[in-house]
DNA sequence: TATTATTTCAAACAGTTGTTTAAATAGATC
DNA sequence: GATCTATTTAAACAACTGTTTGAAATAATA
């Protein structure tokens, strides 16, 4: 079977500290589970990290690497229409799509410091949003014109943002009111397609509000 | 002074509870900052309520009480526009107002069971989420018209309770973003418009969609 | 007032938490 | 093989958790 070719015990803690972390959130995640799913020590944790909240920091900038976003492609030749589908393809991918290496974990990471922020919150915000906002936020201001509003830019940044994150939020809700309903993860692209399509309804329907 | 009347015990730990399990969460809050903030003992929860799990399930029952939607004016002769409008107007009231008694709370303790589901978020939908989700559904099948597939209703309703949503989640990301943002609270009223113009704007989008 | 029942209280309980310790083991270097 | 460093280990640690206990204090009833 070539079981475990004796792994290091720091990544194997680390591993199963991704694991946890994600699935129980910091606080209920316990040093013992994280070493048992690890076949460490309890102490190993301590000898190899320094603290669980080292650990846990550890795991942030495995979970967060620092330049995730690859070359831009995606720029400003291209109409903003259609960097916004490739910007919002892209995205729901990376949420959503199955089989993603640990980016499952990274959401749920991810959601669990939005609902209770901790001072690790920072790190994740510079990670991980900042440089998505910002492409965002450019596409949004082509598509809106020079002379939008601040506060209009950044509630329609938002705003695509919330439809994104939409069913990483209110999946569990929705089992509760409708359980038989379609998976998302089946249908992405219908997903993607239907988001761009309401987004760019809603942009131009804001952009018609500034002029009038 | 004329300091705490002598109020009921049950009742002060039942308002203690109400604060600690919004501020820190189920797990985090403990027993003895409840007590302590109602000037109790530490028996005293499990002597008037029988547990903590107990007692969560009493602050469920007190901060999502039974009937809570009034009588719908907000009927079918209204065009469905209006009624979006005024459907959106009322949430974003209820979740955004200040010195709207425990609202505050309310949707504190719905966000942490939105991150990590409990089996007392099945409660909270039951009573706070389904009503006014079929009041939206309701609305959304007039705007969109009676052939619309049921996912882009689906897909669509989700949408809009998303964007109401938005900065009650993403607000602390907000802060971490542009430290310097306008505060929503204060222009409640702009909020609810751009919110009512982006979904009509976005709802029409996806309804030509299906036309063609 | 005497006799109940209800409520409070300090103390202790058993269990879990993250962390520390000191000894045992393994690996490397000479 | 001896010496030194790095790692692993079982055990214990102190602090905290929700809960229980049994005796006081209070209130209600007769």
């Amino acid at each position: 079977m070539n079981e475990t070719h004796d792994v290091n015990t720091k990544d194997a803690l680390l591993s199963a500290a991704i694991e946890v972390f994600a699935d129980k959130g910091f606080d209920a995640a316990t040093v013992r589970d994280i070493c048992g799913r690890a076949n460490a020590n309890v102490a190993a944790i301590n000898y190899h990290f320094g603290s669980k909240d080292a650990l846990y920091v550890a795991v942030l900038e495995e979970v967060f690497p620092k330049e995730d976003r690859p070359v831009p492609v995606n720029a400003p030749p291209l109409p903003p229409e259609q960097r916004l589908r490739n910007y919002l393809r892209d995205l729901a991918g990376e949420i959503y799509e199955r089989g993603n290496g640990m980016v499952v974990q990274r959401w749920a990471i991810f959601l669990r410091e939005m609902a209770k922020p901790s001072h690790n919150l920072d790190f994740i915000v510079r990670r991980q949003v900042q440089p998505r906002a910002n492409e965002l936020r450019s596409i949004l201001a082509d598509i809106l014109g020079p002379d939008t509003p601040d506060h209009v830019l950044a509630f329609s940044s938002s705003n695509i943002w919330a439809l994104m994150l939409d069913h990483l939020l209110i999946q569990p809700i929705l089992e509760r009111l409708t359980p038989l309903r379609p998976d998302i993860m089946g249908s992405i692209d219908e997903f993607v397609d239907h988001v761009t399509k309401f987004s760019l309804g809603g942009l131009n329907a804001v952009k018609g509000n500034m002029k009038g």
